[in-house]
DNA sequence: TGGATACGTAGAATTTTTCTCAGGAGCAAG
DNA sequence: CTTGCTCCTGAGAAAAATTCTACGTATCCA
């Protein structure tokens, strides 16, 4: 992994090194803010934008990406292989879940996709599972206060 | 439509309809920056913040929904019957996309996300196409600038 | 028409993200 | 070793996106 991130140009620092470890110890998708306030601790000179800076950075070396999955703070992933996402409508939490059902590969979908956007070129699927956590579920099950205007 | 707000006990306010017009007569999803723009010219005294409650009302009553596919701004949908989205790395533009392939129902989907994510509830499965569009293609066709650490 | 309620306005406040600039550290060549 | 170059960090400010608050007003239903 150290060498993923010099292979790409990318000096190993250890700001780098704690966010992409944190990253990838973290299979809840954190936010930059969760990141920085985790790392606070352990790295106190640690300021706001070298967690943003470092994220992008990571995500240029593909070794990370970022998820705007839901309104608010992007989440962060550092699980590079192929997969999904389940999004809690409540609480925002992101869950990653392997592509079981993949079938189609891409030059099937992209002449559908060429009927309704010409002339786009497609580079990857993206599947969402909207719905909501267990966690939320047992909380007010009834009550229905999803916040309104989600994605679909 | 107009019953439609109505019947959702939403008051039928000029900028409610301004706003819910502007939206049903543009595919491109615009932002709420973009409609705030748009509409200034014919209803200076509107407020941004209108915008975005009309947006919330709207969205509340299932006329329209918010869609956070990119970083940056979120876009709204006013076409509320089942499809996915042609997103753009380059440009964040959004299209629109019939479900044409869609053949699962979610029964069948639900157990493989649960197996992920115990007690997930599943509403719904967007799916996201992602690329590049073809006025984005024409510019600089070389060079890979695109933004780093797009989602996926 | 009239009254209750919900809405719009404006500005400020919050949150999220990016930018700028001044050091500082690592690396290559001399 | 040291000089020079580049890239990185830190800090704050700035920009962008969104939400909140208060008060006057418009809208709806009867």
């Amino acid at each position: 992994m150290l060498a993923r991130v010099r292979a790409s140009g990318l000096k190993l620092t250890p700001q780098r090194l704690a966010i992409a470890r944190e990253l990838a110890g973290d299979p809840a998708h954190p936010t930059a803010q969760e990141l920085f306030e985790r790392l606070r601790p352990a790295m106190p000179t640690m300021s706001f934008a070298t967690v943003y800076n470092t994220l992008d950075a990571l995500a240029a070396a593909r070794l990370c990406v970022s998820l705007s999955l839901s309104p608010g703070a992007a989440r962060f992933d550092a699980n590079m292989a192929p997969h999904n996402h389940a999004v809690c409508d409540r609480c925002g939490l992101v869950r990653d879940v392997p592509s079981c059902t993949n079938g189609e590969p891409l030059a099937e979908i992209a002449p559908c996709v060429n009927a309704a956007a010409t002339g786009f070129s497609l580079r990857a699927v993206e599947r969402i599972y909207r719905g909501v956590c267990a966690s939320c579920a047992a909380d007010v099950p009834t009550s229905g206060r999803s916040r309104a205007g989600k994605p679909r």
